[in-house]
DNA sequence: TTCAACTTACCGGGCGTTCAGTAACTCTAC
DNA sequence: GTAGAGTTACTGAACGCCCGGTAAGTTGAA
């Protein structure tokens, strides 16, 4: 058998103020977690496998967490009231519908790189427990929020209504969702770069335009 | 135990020439075994819930197919073969760039929406068997044919070029993508005209435009 | 000495899979 | 027309493995 391989003790705390040996932080923790989550899906992930990633054992793990499900419950959390803290921002509350439309997606888009691998856990779910049906349940009402948005700068007539407003909310979230699967933080698109892109292709499209 | 629950059965064969008993067909089996996949996830599907579903035994699925995993790669197999089978097609293969470009969009949404159980699976894949692995592949493989479509789009001038290629690429696939889940078939929008929404938005974007 | 932070050893259970046996049916010989 | 051989489509009872989780003992710093 190979020796452990303890690729994240590097992210124990320092001195914690607390009393026994260098421990484990409950947000390094999480973020091994996580990604392990992401890398094999949720179900497919096994204690044992993440306390090998976390070069411990898994009743090391236990120590820290009341349970696998605990574990995805946090990272849930956490990526769901980023999302949330976005609408209730001023910027997205008074305005112009269509510029606080354009305020929320660039949000969104920071939010999902800022905390990548919790909002992809979240666009993942396929809700087989209570703690992924509650989180499907506050990401509704997330979306729903933008597609009121969506219908407010239609009626404004900020946005074309030849297209179905349910459609028009859906492939926009298409695309936006969609950046987890590819983007790598650290390369040569920024946050804000993709921000701008995403804006400038989900209001003027792929097309060549005669005008501007 | 509450009684077995035969939904499947009556997709079983009629007289089918050969001797022995009145049997499952294999693309029943698949029909049901994708939508369970679909419903929990691949991983998280057992074949005893899924023998449940079919409303036999767990080793009466064993006489038709070799295993979970061979499944999986018989329904990634038909996702895979349809989408490839739209860039072989005369229409994806000559003519101006932007022209091919939107048939394969067009074909893309088409099999999407056929094969719509299938597709989804395949897009939800995260690689943790060889299997998964080829079926990635395969589908890095049609990408990378779309994305040389919207390079010669670029370069004729018929798609904007202040955005970066690939990242335009990625969103067009995002959005197309993010198709599987949430389309109904059988609901008020049919697949000519969700092909049709993809286009327009994808090509002309969200905002009201004063030209045309 | 105390207590946080583990480790080792283990449990019950469900998983994918196998296999011997058998029911249901067709085909052929007479 | 029917015996019986042959084929197909299963059934039910396991198998070994690994899962999530736990109980009890150990380590090391304060």
């Amino acid at each position: 058998m190979a020796g452990p391989a303890p690729e994240a003790r590097e992210q124990r705390r320092g001195g914690n103020g607390r009393s026994g040996r260098d421990p484990y932080d409950l947000s390094a923790v999480l973020d091994i977690a996580v990604a392990a989550f992401n890398d094999f899906g949720y179900e497919a992930t096994s204690m044992g496998a993440l306390a090998e990633r976390l070069g411990t054992s898994k009743s090391a793990v236990y120590y820290h967490v009341s349970g696998k499900e605990d574990l995805l419950r946090l990272a849930l959390d956490r990526a769901l009231g980023h999302l949330e803290a976005v609408l209730t921002e001023p910027e997205a509350t008074s305005g112009p519908a269509d510029e606080r439309l354009r305020f929320v997606l660039r949000g969104a888009v920071r939010v999902l790189v800022d905390d990548l691998p919790y909002v992809t856990l979240l666009l993942r779910l396929r809700g087989n427990t209570q703690v992924e049906r509650d989180a499907l349940e506050r990401r509704r009402e997330f979306d729903h929020s933008v597609a009121t948005l969506v219908d407010e700068a239609r009626t404004a007539g900020s946005l074309r209504s030849d297209v179905d407003a349910r459609t028009t909310t859906r492939l926009l979230f298409g695309m936006i969702n969609s950046i987890v699967e590819w983007y790598k933080p650290g390369g040569p698109l920024t946050s804000e770069q993709l921000a701008d892109d995403v804006i400038t292709v989900a209001f003027d499209g792929l097309g060549e335009r005669s005008d501007r």
